[in-house]
RNA sequence: CGCGGGGUGGAGCAGCUCGGUCAGCUUGUCAGGCUCAUAACCUGAAGGUCGCAGGUUCAAAUCCUGCCCCCGCAA
């Protein structure tokens, strides 16, 4: 390549103070910190790695993560392999002399002889203020548990998962009405802003890793389908952290029987509202233009939007014209039969 | 070729199996009325190429073919 020789040439100008990195990311969470990245005079990306296409859709086609998806719009080539542990990959990598890895909801585990191949080691963003929620679902965990904060970690990485010593911590404020959608996008952003100068600060030394304190730890697993089935026997201040934590998915949801059998609704948005104890969890109080309020063990859940099966989202208003539900209706997260099942 | 639902006045739906007063219902908008007042009630009005393009037919929202878009499941 002809650029690899003004490369040189220029070597001890700023070239040579460029820090190289390896972009290692799978999830649209890591899209704007790759264009960060990518935008940043004092950062040199030298490549890109994500996870293999899997099908996807509705029509099961091959899909690219939402990173490999950004480098193809932006022309750049995107590596991905099987696994990042992989001899030969490890090998691309070594032939890049990286000064780090920067991994970002990447959905691999680093193994040693990868944590220790670059210069200054891999660095980690974190979805969460560590060591709180380490694992693999912060942001939802967040919205679940009700914090008024989180925000992001930068870390080195070891072995562990989100063990690392960590190097700054960004708080952000979470919003009353947040989803993970809404917090993911907000992360993501803040997660770009940061990148880059706790990159050159670790690089410059002014930034230090310091140990996690494990003994305030705590752990986050997958989210699982199942867990976004409404359990009306909840109180309503759970299912309405759940309906927001689940949001854009898997998508918070119950059945209703309407004339033309039970259909699946994907709860959107929700309300509390106070209730007194005695009707049965899942039965609709009322269903008019303020939305279908639904006892619950606790107090009252107002549904005010949701996307019916096989429908676009609309607000419950708007759907009680065409599907009326009268009081007394028992929603339940069982598609097939009534409430009273083996 | 993973399974399935849907595109009908601004919004949500019915009608499609058995082509022909079916362009209907609910809601919204506007006007008028009732009322101390109203998100309540009554009367009236405006508003639609029935997703797009072909085809069959005397006649298609309704049947046939192709295409576009949206959504649930699964992954």
């Amino acid at each position: 390549m002809d650029g690899r020789v003004n490369e040189t040439l220029e070597m001890d100008q700023e070239a040579s103070r460029r820090l190289k990195v390896y972009y290692l990311a799978s999830g649209a969470i890591a899209v704007p910190g790759l264009l960060a990245l990518l935008a940043h005079p004092g950062i040199e990306v030298v490549g890109i790695g994500t996870q293999p296409d899997r099908p996807a859709g509705r029509k099961n086609h091959l899909t690219p993560t939402p990173v490999g998806a950004q480098a193809v719009q932006l022309g750049l080539a995107c590596d991905k392999p099987a696994s990042c542990n992989d001899p030969s990959f490890l090998e691309t990598l070594r032939k890049m002399k990286l000064d780090a890895v920067v991994v970002v909801a990447y959905g691999q585990l680093l193994k040693k002889d990868l944590l220790g191949l670059p210069r200054l080691g891999c660095v980690n963003v974190h979805a969460s203020l560590l060591p709180r929620f380490r694992g693999a679902s912060p942001i939802a965990s967040c919205l679940l548990a009700g914090d008024a904060l989180t925000g992001v970690t930068t870390m080195l990485m070891d072995r562990g998962l989100d063990t690392g010593p960590q190097l700054r911590l960004h708080p952000l404020a979470v919003a009353p009405d947040e989803t993970a959608g809404s917090l993911e996008a907000k992360l993501a952003r803040l997660a770009a802003e940061i990148l880059p100068a706790d990159l050159l600060d670790l690089a410059s030394g002014k930034l230090g890793p310091t140990p996690q304190d494990s003994a305030a730890a705590t752990l986050c697993a997958k989210i699982s389908k199942s867990e976004a089935a409404l359990d009306f026997s909840l109180p309503a201040l759970e299912l309405e952290r759940r309906i927001r934590a689940y949001q854009p998915w898997p998508g918070a949801f119950t059945y209703a029987a309407g004339p033309k059998g039970r259909r699946r609704l994907v709860v959107t948005a929700a309300a509390c509202v106070p209730l007194p104890p005695g009707a049965p969890p899942g039965s609709v109080i009322a269903a008019d233009k303020k939305g279908i309020q639904i006892a619950c063990g606790q107090d009252a859940l107002l549904l005010t939007r949701l996307i019916p099966e096989g429908k676009g989202e609309m607000s419950t208003a708007d759907f009680l014209l065409g599907f009326p539900l009268a009081a007394g209706t028992v929603l339940s997260a069982n598609p097939t039969a009534e409430p009273p099942s083996p």
